[in-house]
DNA sequence: GCAGTCCTCGACACCCTGTTGACTCGTTCG
DNA sequence: CGAACGAGTCAACAGGGTGTCGAGGACTGC
């Protein structure tokens, strides 16, 4: 339906871009591509698929993407931007105990991919396929561990959390259990935790990993 | 190559069986199958190159098997066998201590999968493209789930564990926390435990996170 | 020596991806 | 003003994959 973008001047009245221009089409394959990615899993929707949501022939889309994947990795670096800055914001701000500081970290993850729920399917899916899209993930996977991993380590310097296991190892594992939890849960295959209740199991189970004997508050 | 089956009598001596009979092509295509997956991706396998593997046109092939997905099936059920066996094993036998049986059961684990590595990884792949490998996949979580569940609930009613959250909140969390932390240790992708420490790592947080405040042994 | 079953594959119909080359249409610049 | 340009567009093609169909070939029992 590219006729709706007609009425649309661009800088002042009446009507003037006959053509959508660039932008226009760019943004309209992205924002199909999320459409369609809450209907049905990556695999189901084709480069068509996409062209003719977007109102173009599949030609054209190669002209604004180079495959099915960059699209699906566009819409990911905003979703990648606002994990790493709600991360960021929940390990850095003071927390007023320690339960309450790594239940921030667990909520900011569980809030950011619960807001774009099709679109974290769809990225766990695709990291089977492409190599980008792995990539991408580990990245901000390893982002994940690597503040973990500081935060244990900053708990058992002021001796809150008694020495264990290497921190990393543990960050590793329980970030890893994180990702596969909430995704079962948002996914819906298989058995999962309701998701009313995963923020709390994950974190009763990250305190008692991380505090081991005296789990504190 | 077919040329190498000729001389092998089938029941006494002499050259017998110019063509090789159907359970011969059914199981070089499993085995081709297998060869395959440990050099590539599933995703990275054509039905043609496991017909050409075995020796037969792709058109034969669809006689033996419905698809690649079947073939992928038929070598997991075996594997699914092993690991329900093994499982059985490891939570039915007496352990000598509340550690010592959560070990066993995690050893039986980590030991199933990693002797079939690469047939592990092609399943997790799957899992995202197929209903039936992620059906199969499901039970074989499942079981472990009930087990685990069970385990806990007799140790808490035994006065070893304290209660806590629902255990079967904590089975699930804590299995897909196995299977992921062993996926990406075999796959070799991303952020991983090394392997000479993943079953003690995840011993740590099932024991932290089942008996809470008292560790025992 | 005929019928039936098991097995085999060439040829086909489809679907999907990614590329090519010609074409349109505003814009810009001599 | 008109030639040249660049952004945008798509029909047609090339190539590779899947799954099916129907015409056989080869043993088996009768």
């Amino acid at each position: 339906m590219p006729a709706a973008a007609d009425e649309l001047p661009s800088t002042g009245r009446g009507r003037r871009p006959p053509r959508p221009s660039g932008d226009d089409r760019e943004l309209a394959i992205l924002t199909t591509a999320e459409r369609l990615l809450a209907e049905r899993p990556l695999g189901a929707i084709s480069v068509d698929d996409l062209a003719r949501g977007a109102g173009i022939s599949r030609p054209t889309f190669y002209f604004y993407f180079s495959s099915k994947d960059a699209v699906l990795l566009s819409l990911l670096d905003r979703v990648v931007e606002e994990a790493d800055t709600a991360m960021r914001e929940a390990f850095g701000s003071p927390a007023t105990g320690a339960r309450d500081g790594w239940a921030r970290a667990i909520g900011a993850y569980y809030d950011t991919f619960r807001a774009h729920r099709p679109l974290t399917v769809a990225w766990a899916q695709a990291r089977s396929t492409s190599d980008e899209v792995r990539g991408l993930w580990s990245a901000v996977f390893e982002r994940w561990v690597q503040q973990s991993t500081a935060a244990i380590d900053a708990e058992r310097a002021r001796g809150a959390a008694p020495a264990g296991l290497p921190a990393r190892d543990l960050a590793v594992a329980l970030t890893s259990m994180n990702e596969r939890v909430l995704y079962a849960t948002f996914s819906g295959d298989g058995p999962a935790v309701a998701e009313a209740d995963v923020v709390e199991v994950l974190l009763g189970i990250w305190l008692s990993a991380v505090y081991g004997a005296a789990i504190p508050d």
